[in-house]
DNA sequence: GCAAACTGATTGCAGGTGCAAGTAATTTGT
DNA sequence: ACAAATTACTTGCACCTGCAATCAGTTTGC
């Protein structure tokens, strides 16, 4: 390997699928959500309101707007989110978090720290956990839909 | 933020989503192929013999097996790939890399490192790059389907 | 030796996703 | 003020994906 940053970025890659894909399931199971719909959830509990427009929401997610008309229609019916309009702009159709979104969100979160755990602290210790976080932290900061 | 692994493990997650969601746009138009097509044929081109079987290449993807089947068919009518037997065993049906398919992942590699310059250089110096990749390296060191 | 269990691959089906087209509402330019 | 352009959202269509069922071939256990 001659180019570290080609390296970097594959196993930056590979790593987040392999663990996504541990996550998933664990999640479908014990939250019945996919990790989607996880982030869609986790988007609108920090956003100002805990509502986000459609096309807002679909630009956090990297995801189109046709995508996120189609996953809100599910979760509305499970009661985690709700439609709302603005009466300024007809056009709007904000996602709004529930309260019983909000408390499956942070059962959410702590199966996210749960894994988050058996993930990283075998691996490395504190010192390095906080070195890792800083370095993507440049990746996500200032993007529009960073969680941390 | 009190967890420093959850929030490792949230950037971690969002970083490769956003960086997936640039590359893929970039690897469509300019080599014709999705992320997992890619990733499809990185796997064969560090395999021996340069092939694998669907259950093998399912398990380092991450997917499923009907995935790989169905993935592998277009990418054999473009010529990347090709069928191959095994005379000891009827049921294995391996997935080899042609030369076509060769040289398409060496230029592959090269828009992956062009494109790890664009991510990482302005971000992070020499000294960081390699304490990520480091980092990550234990992540997937070991794993089945390691590409670095 | 042979039936049962197992493994590899494919296919029907259901659900997720993006693009392009369409609709409705707002903003822009003159 | 009003037509054109823009923006937000939805829907039709095609494609991708996973699960479960199925088939074919191999291994195991008695």
């Amino acid at each position: 390997m001659t180019d570290i940053a080609l390296q970097s970025l594959l196993r930056l890659l590979q790593s987040a699928r392999l663990i996504e894909a541990r996550l998933s399931g664990e999640f479908s199971s014990v939250h019945g959500l996919s990790m989607n719909e996880i982030f869609l959830l986790m988007q609108l509990e920090t956003a100002p309101l805990r509502r986000l427009s459609r096309v807002e929401l679909a630009k956090r997610l990297n995801t189109s707007a046709s995508t996120v008309t189609r996953m809100a229609t599910p979760l509305e019916k499970l009661g985690f989110v709700a439609r709302e309009s603005d009466p300024r702009d007809a056009r709007l159709a904000f996602v709004v978090l529930t309260e019983t979104g909000a408390t499956r969100v942070a059962e959410v979160r702590a199966t996210f720290a749960k894994q988050a755990g058996f993930v990283f602290r075998d691996r490395w210790d504190d010192d390095e956990i906080a070195s890792l976080s800083n370095l993507l932290g440049r990746l996500v900061a200032g993007t529009p839909g960073d969680l941390t």
